[in-house]
DNA sequence: AATGATTTGCGAATCGTTCGCAAATTGGAA
DNA sequence: TTCCAATTTGCGAACGATTCGCAAATCATT
């Protein structure tokens, strides 16, 4: 099932044809690509899952990620290795929204996404 | 010309059509939505222009604005009007990315946009 | 089983973006 | 100024992720 699938998979985002490959290796019936992106548009409208879009390719993709209670919380995606962090730290949650607040912008988190680089990757030389 | 129009108007970002019209606005020869998608990657390849992603029409479409020292303050989007704020407030910028960095991740300005309302967009009912 | 409502899969259409190529423009060197 | 190479331009075709249309398949209720 769509939703199970990115259920299970929150640290990243997946693009409409991996949420494909994905639900098929279930075995059992497969499902067309078109299903996916009807089921798909359902579960954003329904706020189930966000869309993101992916820069870079050739031409746009739309990239999708399960919502638990991500409207709460604000995500970083890093650069490098593309995972998706959830800020869980809700002290410094609260103050990054207090501090933008302050400057007149109300920030929408479900919207938002931080780009940078993680803990690991910043390892790397 | 086509960086002197963006730097003329950094208040939001635009299209590639929209860069189109208004460059060929001052008159002169027109130049085509070709040369136009061909001078703007290289702006963005050199590092004067920033490229973001519109969300929401039929198919992704991109969207462009100048960089002044962009790469050293956070910017956000309105997702009422639309329009572009800098981050003018110093010390909450470099408080921001600290706490960010305590949360080891190492915030990308370049790449980031925050969305949400802006001030005079809050004041509608 | 019968009927109607929903969902599916396929292929065509969409449309912003990119590519290919010949024509136009530019910039030196003589 | 004139010649030639290098760059830039404009047009139309190609691309590709997404959406649409519609008939076939599936589901739900009786």
């Amino acid at each position: 099932m769509l939703l199970s699938f990115l259920k299970e998979n929150t640290d990243r985002q997946f693009s409409i044809e991996e949420i494909c490959e994905g639900v098929n290796q279930g075995g059992g019936h497969d499902i067309s690509l078109s299903a996916v992106y009807r089921n798909i548009a359902k579960l954003v409208e329904d706020g189930h899952v966000r869309r993101f879009m992916r820069d870079g390719s050739r031409t746009a993709v739309y990239q999708y990620i399960h919502c638990r209670n991500c409207e709460k919380h604000l995500h970083m995606k890093c650069v490098k290795c593309s995972k998706i962090l959830h800020m869980d730290d809700e002290a410094t949650e609260t103050m990054l929204v207090a501090a933008m607040k302050k400057n007149n912008f109300k920030i929408d988190e479900r919207k938002t996404m931080l780009y940078g680089v993680c803990d690991s990757c910043s390892e790397d030389i």
